[in-house]
DNA sequence: CATGAATGAGATTTCATTCAT
DNA sequence: AATGAATGAAATCTCATTCAT
């Protein structure tokens, strides 16, 4: 129990420490050394978690992925109306976003990169699947928009990702204001 | 005359060449000196056009910048109506991204990479200022939203990335019809 | 224990290699690669003892001023009469860089090369502090010309480089003589 | 003539410009394009004047030994007695190294940079020749000590060098004070 | 004569990964 | 289970030199 425990330290020590070096410096910049070295262990130590630096990544995503899904359903009940439960996720993704500047920087970082695989973003998107069944109870019902969930999906919720870019880089803080311009503009984009 | 040609056309094989490795690898796989063999020359070569890896990849955003807003405001008149012409504009892009996946994805990846400098962001930028007179006039006509173009953007444009992605991970393809319901989504973010 | 052996003879065959390339095709002909392989190590094994190549000049730098001055004062005792202490001093000088040559040569052209930064050419000095308490304790006894030490080290002890180099080019071979009369010159430039 | 005129012009400008790269940051770092570059020529055209990068070197070495000896003889009458005239060249050479810092640093550089070949070294000697007759005949005379020139030059001009290193690393500045001790260690060493 | 363009070879340094202990 | 040492391969970049013009 308490080996198992150490494990698990170390495993999220060195997942934390991945993390914060992607976020100053780029992927690239994150070398295996260096995450040993934060994560106050020896490079081959990590080899022992994960079989190579593209694991290590591609389970770091899961693990943020995985806190972010959690956020934002944390508070949510299957069973209210669609636009205040979408409400309610959206404002906990965004409000996740704000908080977690590392981890969403890194989830943006790996938007775009092939260390990601396929497959491990498929498992990513899975953890939104209470969204999806959200959408989908509101089109039945006509609220929402009858098109694919990758289109509500890029202009309701995407688009979070470039507001946070830009509150990073101070070209576009986001207050409470902002943040409610910002979900009436997702729900018009979704609704019917 | 000849020589200044075969220097153009040089640095136009870097760029493309670079542009192509960036598209299958990543940022970190595009090394100078694959560069270097797929435009036919020695890697030294690449410092008589770049001084560093890093303004290789800064003019090769400026140019598929430029080409994007080209293309993107090829058939815009500033004097037409403000919906028509902000689905000319949409589409164009969209057509850009989809005809042009290499440059897309590229521009894709470049959102956040710390190798692009804020200031070649900045330059880049400017490539759009028709699109954000535009969004002022249709501001001041009481058509559009009177928030931050920033916001404007983050909900009717970068999803088209998202959406080309999904694309070329065959994950939900661009046909005509999609693209309208997009334009819908898009339009229906900013209108008033 | 067997470990840290290894580390130290390791370190020492770098050093080693480094002094002996160094010394036939100069400091930039020393490259990390040669050291390398005539150390029988990867290039990368050089960065595990050393931050880059600088520092390991340096630290060479300073091993072997650290090895002269051991020679030059092994048998030197304070409390001797100031002639017969310098004499001793001034041969076992001569004979170090006779005996040495690689070492000696290296030392001159560090001499010259900005890349033994002044931090450790200070640091290089204090090895000398004997010889310089030596002259102090001569100059109050009314012996020794009172000047500025780095005059004493001008004109007695730098000139046993030039020798020293005449005689590796063979143009003025060291024989005891000769070391005789150069040690009447020193003395006599210094002496009152 | 003006043809010619020009290319003296550029072969000095060269010779300048290794000159004063060679002096901000060491031998190696005065590449044949930096050196073309404060030239104003073409990296190419350097090669129609010195054959490599060694011979410019070379004749750099010749060129500045030249002017270091027609500074010191200038003033210098064979038929003088030979204290006074060795005082006098001596103090020319001491004067000649304060007011040219770069091109008694560049001298120094050379003294120990395998850049230099042996043949170059000897041809440099010869400047010195009417310093070497005037010891002969110091010798003859019973003035100064019955030994190598090599010894001589040693002690009484090498040390110079040792000074002015000193002089620019604001060790111990070089006052007319200084220069009278110095001169008068220099006779000691050589005087019988 | 003079050159700008071009380059092959090689410099320093970093990295993901392995392995003996 | 854990490691520190070690590394081959590769990255970015520089350099002395050449050659077509």
């Amino acid at each position: 129990m308490a080996q198992l425990q150490k494990s698990i330290d170390k495993r999220t020590a060195l997942l934390k420490a991945t993390l914060s070096l992607v976020n100053n410096g780029g992927i690239q910049s994150a070398s295996m050394a260096k995450v040993a070295k934060i994560a106050n262990v020896s490079p081959a130590t990590i080899y022992l978690f994960f079989e190579s630096k593209q694991e290590l990544l591609n389970q770091l995503y899961l693990d943020v992925k995985g806190s972010f899904a959690e956020a934002a359903f944390r508070d949510y009940q299957s069973n209210g109306e669609v636009k205040k439960s979408f409400e309610k996720i959206w404002i906990a993704m965004a409000a996740f976003k704000l908080e977690n500047k590392e981890e969403a920087s890194f989830l943006s970082q790996c938007d775009n990169t092939p260390m990601i695989d396929e497959e491990t973003r498929q498992q990513g998107l899975k953890y939104l699947t209470p969204l999806f069944d959200l959408w989908s109870k509101g089109i039945k019902e006509g609220i929402i928009k009858d098109i694919s969930p990758y289109l509500l999906y890029a202009f309701s919720i995407y688009p979070i990702a470039f507001l946070m870019n830009m509150d990073n880089r101070s070209l576009c803080p986001l207050g409470e204001n902002v943040i409610n311009e910002a979900f009436q503009m997702a729900w018009d984009s979704i609704r019917v």
